[in-house]
DNA sequence: TTAATTGCAAAGTTTTTGCGACCAC
DNA sequence: GTGGTCGCAAAAACTTTGCAATTAA
């Protein structure tokens, strides 16, 4: 779609300070164009159809680099491989259908309140969470 | 403490059908006895107090084999390993202290209940969830 | 008895790292 | 210019697997 256009994403890594090499500005592209959660490999293989030289070895840095600035988020669906998407912000959840893989992404800010204040009655300020629902579907014609 | 008596996670295994070895039997008691949630080297470390020659291949087969028996559950903290604990059929979830790295569980109903109906309304069945709340202490002096 | 399980070592996967060349600032 | 970053290949970390010997039922 939008070609030249600086992304969010990496607007946000230029405000943290990180010096933006092609590489860093591609896989930033890559994260920003992907509406899924694609894997290290997946986004590897994205990023070689902009840039065919870049390594894996740094897309396996860059994502490490842009997680712990907190620019993307790290996920982990339970297969061993770390999957990414950005972080936008809103704190969304997953819900898992784990027939046909699919993620599907939703919020709730019922939720959202509840889990503050779990955290507060133990004791804790909340910092970030994790939920993701493992479900099968109930439509009986589903296939992917 | 209870050196002879058949764990309830070994009775569980029986009733699923399953060869009990010497091997399981360790294992399935150190599970059992531990109240964390100890990665699979510690699970071997554990194990191998109780009997020297277990193997981590063993351990490995046998931890496989227990979580898709459902006695047991596997956890991932973000940090790359895996985590178990047992299946103690009552659904709970996790607070992590990031600084110290404490796990503390707690349940809410409320909470299972908001999620059952979340899925039901996005068309799916609940078949179970992971929740980890990334929390830091609210008291001062929080060490360990 | 005999099919399932084990230990061992080798191999598979995923991720990290040392290093010299290179580049953004 | 120079400290950060890159690609490459090696290695580290975690997990699985083939095989001959052993064992539970």
């Amino acid at each position: 779609m939008d070609k030249k256009k600086i992304s969010k994403i990496e607007k946000n890594c230029i405000e943290k300070g990180m010096r933006m090499t092609g590489q860093r500005r591609v896989i930033a592209r890559v994260l920003s164009d992907s509406q899924d959660h694609p894997d290290v490999e997946e986004i590897h293989r994205r990023a070689a159809k902009l840039d065919s030289q870049i390594s894996i070895a740094t897309v396996y840095r860059t994502l490490r680099l842009f997680d712990t600035a907190n620019v993307i988020d790290r996920l982990e669906f339970g297969d061993g491989r770390a999957r990414y998407e950005l972080n936008n912000e809103i704190n969304h959840y997953h819900l898992l259908d784990v027939k046909s893989g699919k993620v599907v992404e939703f919020e709730n800010q019922e939720v959202d309140r509840r889990l503050n204040e779990i955290a507060l009655n133990l004791g804790y300020r909340l910092m970030g969470n994790r939920l993701d629902l493992y479900c099968t579907s109930l439509k009986p014609d589903s296939n992917e």
